[in-house]
DNA sequence: CGCCGAGTTGAACTGAATCAAGAAACGTGG
DNA sequence: CCACGTTTCTTGATTCAGTTCAACTCGGCG
């Protein structure tokens, strides 16, 4: 836990009553690499903190395995659409190694945020911290080459490039499987 | 102010010492079309929420005027990233038409954030929208062809189609001004 | 009028996808 | 621990969507 409360008092000020309220509501879980957290087509009812290992987000688009997003530790890993909307989307969660993660139930969160000002806050900046990441990605997809893209995950996240599989890498990264392996051959 | 009210309330309750101390922190505002809301490069102090008009987010690319996002009536413009980072930005904010806005000063809404719990709850929740939509946009971008994501804006938000110059329409949806016009014909 | 920016249309070019076939890596069971 | 089959990755040839470059049209507007 100690990740968590790291990240957590690195976006806001976290008061010790709130320190034990979110305590008392993380589910610490330890899973097999391969491990679904969230089935596609279902409603993401849990935010996962990723304390230890990578997770991904992926959805199928005509036969084809698409990874949307990328978790490795420190970060926050769900189904964006889904836990906001409270509705089930194509998006599902597994896991590409070993985790231990903290799983905080919607409901509970929800919880906290109506008890806590403190609470509200602290989700407040998550959210903003995942625009300001999303933007940043949308950005490169807007008016980037291929290769651009691939150097700037290169330089931004270099870890994930050895932890994740080539395909799995090219679909984050738009482009087809193939392309990938070339432009890695040719850097 | 009847729009804006109308749209706070459907992410929210609002309490009614929030709804004076929001209306005590709103300033309206009436600009011609061509208005600069936000040089580029700077740093975004404001949340406009537009009553009336169009607004469009850009930025420069290589020597290329890319459009960014566009805010019909309803929505909030900003900076994403520089209104959230406090950061300037490259990314600049003007008017396609005359616009009746509220702006709202970022200094303003952390004080009502800080003061009313519902104020916290209701700028999450603006920040969730935001996330729900630029998820939407990047799937869009993610994996679609220029014909289909053009398509997907005449079914969302055909009035931007009518009210936005070609040219700007072209990168917003990221492809060329030439690609655009040929889908227009064809279809 | 005649200029100018916005939009259209055509032709050549190109980055990346697709199709196809091997090579390497991996895990599973004998 | 090796052999086998499966999956993952590489490499090559071809195709295609979309860009670029360029010429032309149209509708304002000084």
């Amino acid at each position: 836990m100690k990740l968590f409360f790291q990240v957590i008092e690195g976006l806001a000020p976290l008061p010790p009553e709130l320190r034990e309220a979110l305590s008392a509501v993380l589910e610490p879980m330890e899973v097999p690499r391969g491990t679904v957290l969230l089935r596609v087509h279902t409603v993401c009812h849990y935010l996962y903190f990723v304390e230890e290992g990578l997770t991904r987000t992926f959805y199928f688009k005509g036969g084809r395995d698409i990874t949307d997003w990328l978790c490795p530790e420190g970060r926050f890993a769900c189904s964006i659409v889904s836990f906001i909307s409270g509705h089930a989307d194509r998006r599902g969660i597994e896991t590409l190694e070993p985790c231990r993660l903290l799983a905080i139930h919607r409901d509970a969160l929800e919880g906290l945020c109506r008890k806590y000002h403190a609470a509200e806050h602290l989700v407040r900046r998550i959210a903003a911290m995942g625009l300001l990441e999303m933007q940043q990605r949308f950005d490169d997809l807007h008016f980037a080459t291929a290769a651009d893209r691939y150097r700037r995950l290169l330089q931004d996240t270099p870890a994930l490039v050895q932890r994740v599989p080539l395909g799995m890498l090219a679909s984050y990264l738009g482009m087809s499987p193939e392309t990938l392996s070339r432009i890695r051959a040719r850097i």
